[in-house]
RNA sequence: CGGGGUGUAGCGUAGCCCGGUAUCGCGCCACAUUUGGGAUGUGGAGGCCGCAGGUUCGAAUCCUGCCACCCCGACCA
């Protein structure tokens, strides 16, 4: 008897070997790395904080790129390019901008290599740039100068631009995914004649990416405003969608900002208005960036690997063919090829795997850790019966369904995993949003049961960086929905309207 | 930059204290038998033991120097 469960034990401890992802449970980062590595979403790159986004991983990426293009262009934006490289001179000349970024940016000093005489590659000391370049952290000032030169009447607005691109923040710790060095996103540059309309198109812009977030990625998040100690360099205000990942840390998962006049004047972008006054334009920007796929990885998966909400889903169906001869094999494909036809009529997307080098038990397993959200067996007994096995990777669960239809039940269980997903995840914020009234229990709770914290803050910087200090948490933002009440900070006791959410971020 | 740790086959590792040309598992290749939850057997390929120097008849092992990476902290609109 004990040697049989030690056997059982034994049998499991193998399995997670060889499958190599340690459990939630054990360790939350460990297991995340090892997802984002065994599902082949991404590897580690020779060059240190960078990664490589391998074709699984970054076709999800394309997945997003597709939608969220279609939201941009469907709110009025049309998409640009500018340069990778920035005159260094023009980071410093927005002065809270160049504060938030000059430590993490990557300098090009020369353009030419050169041999020592020995052998050696080196940098050719006489190919010295006159004024270093930046690689760019993010593009507000090389596309406000530029701007400078489109504006000069309120008939020139507004401009509404996006730029699909890659940036460089030269972090000290990073993660992959979540904060690499180069990473992909796309960042929205608009100007406007009127603060009132920057604003609606700040809002606007956040609510796009709660939207896509919501319905794409299956993760409901909170819309809000940061606080000043948070907000990005050189705006006026910042607005978040935060999200909660299952260790019960918060990630930011989009933001936009109301820039003010902050670069039209750093940049000396004027207009003449209705009034025939010179203003300064006003202006917005917001991203989001493939850190989208690590809060997807992060938000929804177990440990037996990714499960992908089917709407981003790279393959939603995979169909594993079970024959010992080849004539059954056929026999099968020949039925899978009308399945086929009848999804993709349906915009959905099959993999059918007849690959004969791997049984249907590696097969099964590989797309579990991938997250493929639908699966389907097919035997010789089935093809007797006119049925299939149908498996789903939200719930684990298996039932024989028929052919007859299968396609349409495909099309609704798709669906319904999507909402699965979403609910699920919905159930776990709400449970781990809880308002607290006291530091003790703000503290105890961090410890025990992390996640979105509602408290009453007293509005001070001072008061948001000692909590901080003593916790890690943050202020991860003031809900844009807040109900107004009378409370106490949970700091000093001092009065205040509102709670505000705190959490541990990543 | 401070504290700690690790470098051995594609990956994960044993060997190091006590010197004699490297162990095991996964993966890979071939053949056969298999195929309804991660197959089995037989045979095979694959190693500047992080780099450089030293001690020694002989170094993965001992000594010196260097390099790289990882973890914790600092940092992270």
């Amino acid at each position: 008897m004990a040697a049989a469960i030690i056997d059982a034990v034994l049998i499991q401890f193998i399995k997670y070997m060889s499958k190599g992802v340690v459990s939630k449970e054990e360790d939350y980062s460990q297991w995340y790395n090892d997802l984002v590595i065994k599902a082949d979403m991404a590897e580690y790159s020779p060059v240190k904080g960078c990664m490589i986004i391998k074709p699984y991983g970054y076709s999800i990426w394309e997945k997003m790129q597709a939608v969220l293009d279609v939201m941009f262009k469907e709110t009025g934006h049309v998409n640009a390019y500018f340069p990778l490289f920035i005159p260094k001179s023009f980071l410093s000349k927005e002065a809270a901008h160049v504060e938030g970024f000059a430590k993490e940016c990557a300098v090009v000093t020369h353009y030419r290599l050169k041999n020592d005489g020995e052998g050696n590659i080196i940098v050719d000391p006489d190919a010295k740039l006159e004024e270093e370049l930046i690689v760019r952290p993010t593009s507000e000032t090389i596309i406000w100068n530029t701007y400078r030169g489109w504006i000069q009447s309120y008939r020139d607005l507004p401009i509404l631009v996006n730029q699909w691109a890659n940036v460089v923040r030269w972090e000290m710790r990073t993660r992959l995914f979540l904060r690499t060095t180069e990473f992909l996103w796309q960042e929205g540059h608009t100007a406007h004649a009127t603060a009132e309309e920057a604003i609606v198109e700040t809002e606007q812009m956040l609510n796009v990416y709660a939207d896509f977030v919501e319905n794409w990625l299956a993760l409901p998040v909170i819309r809000g405003k940061k606080t000043a100690n948070e907000r990005f360099a050189g705006a006026l205000d910042t607005y978040c969608i935060e999200a909660l990942m299952q260790d019960g840390k918060a990630l930011q998962a989009g933001t936009s900002h109301f820039l003010g006049q902050n670069f039209a004047k750093a940049f000396d972008v004027k207009f003449t208005n209705r009034e025939n006054k010179l203003d300064y334009v006003w202006a917005t920007s917001w991203g989001v960036s493939t850190r989208l796929i690590g809060a997807l990885i992060m938000a929804h998966s177990d440990d037996a690997g990714l499960v992908l909400p089917p709407k981003l889903a790279p393959i939603q169906v995979v169909v594993v063919p079970i024959y010992k001869h080849e004539e059954e094999l056929e026999n099968i494909a020949a039925y899978v090829k009308g399945l086929t036809a009848e999804l993709k009529a349906k915009n959905i997307s099959v993999k059918f795997d007849k690959r004969d080098t791997h049984r249907p038990g590696a097969k099964f397993a590989e797309y579990e850790l991938k997250g493929v959200p639908l699966r389907v067996a097919i035997g010789s007994r089935d093809m007797q019966n006119g049925t299939v096995e149908l498996a789903r990777r939200d719930t684990k669960t298996k039932e024989t369904v028929a052919q007859e239809g299968l396609s349409v039940k495909i099309e609704a269980l798709l669906e319904e995993i999507q909402q699965n997903i979403y609910q699920k995840a919905l159930k776990f914020k709400t449970e781990n949003t809880i308002e607290v009234d006291t530091y003790d229990e703000f503290k105890r709770l961090l410890d025990e049961q992390p996640g979105f914290l509602s408290a009453h803050w007293d509005g001070t910087p001072e008061t948001e960086q000692q909590i901080k200090d003593e916790t890690k948490a943050t202020i991860r933002c003031i809900p844009l929905d807040n109900k107004q009440e009378e409370g106490k900070c949970i700091l000093t006791g001092k009065p205040s309207k509102q709670r505000v959410i705190f959490a541990r971020a990543y």
